[in-house]
DNA sequence: GCGACAG
DNA sequence: ATCTTGTCGC
């Protein structure tokens, strides 16, 4: 359903008429109701990290999304996929999802099977109509979804965050609890962790700590990252002479 | 009108 | 998001 809008501004890449951001908005409070905010996943046994990868100088206007599957509890990789496409629209704050979704579908699409977790690079319902990327992807895949964000999007936190690693507290945004801040690391800018689908908030925190591996961001998160990373540079890269 | 604003 | 190596500090 989605995808028919987004039909509508494929042409371009340059910014959608105010009348269709009206319609994607709308399309996110569907999805949005369609989200399961309590815990209806399986053994976790396969956590993939998903990311995309972008440069403001390609002019192409390629989105490069990347998912790297790792193995619980060794965290080791077992598979990994890239896709590039034209970027159906630019990022317009709180519609990140129609810009990044339909590359990382495509993504996971190339998968061998499709893992039991995913961790994106973003909010879940932390997001004006609770339907931020994590959510988005969860939704339209129908996979449990983590999102963690470096940065804040709505809603303030409880109290103030302490300093020591492994600090946590709630963030309501209008009344709700959407989301937490997470230290994962010391003197390190909080996480903003937020449940996506089929995951409660609990289980969300649960397995960030568990990937954390002492660094300020999760391994799964960190390892597409990286490979978006590489999937654009290889992209981008000039002719190569090989013969 | 002003300020905020994932990636 | 991205441009980018070394460097300071726990």
């Amino acid at each position: 359903m989605f995808r028919k809008l987004l039909h509508l501004v494929r042409m371009t890449s340059r910014a959608p008429p105010r009348s269709d951001l009206v319609k994607l908005r709308r399309c996110q409070l569907e999805l949005a109701a369609r989200a399961v905010r309590q815990d209806a996943l399986g053994e976790v046994r396969r956590i993939a990290g998903v990311d995309v990868s972008s440069s403001r100088f390609d002019p192409a206007r390629m989105v490069h999304a990347a998912v790297v599957v790792l193995a619980w509890p060794s965290l080791e990789p077992v598979a990994r996929a890239a896709v590039s496409l034209p970027a159906p629209m630019p990022y317009i704050t709180g519609l990140l999802a129609f810009r990044e979704v339909p590359a990382i579908e495509a993504a996971l699409a190339q998968l061998p099977e499709p893992p039991d977790l995913l961790m994106v690079d973003g909010q879940g319902i932390a997001h004006p109509r609770r339907c931020g990327i994590a959510t988005h992807l969860g939704v339209v895949t129908d996979l449990p979804s983590i999102g963690v964000a470096k940065s804040r999007l709505v809603g303030q936190p409880a109290s103030p965050l302490g300093e020591a690693p492994g600090a946590m507290v709630e963030v309501s945004d209008r009344g709700e609890v959407v989301g937490a801040l997470l230290r994962s690391r010391a003197r390190a800018n909080p996480l903003h962790i937020s449940l996506g689908h089929r995951v409660s908030l609990d289980t969300a925190l649960h397995w960030v700590r568990a990937t954390l591996r002492g660094r300020r961001l999760p391994e799964p998160t960190r390892a597409a990252h990286e490979w978006a990373g590489q999937a654009r540079r290889a992209a981008m890269a000039p002719p190569s002479d090989a013969q």
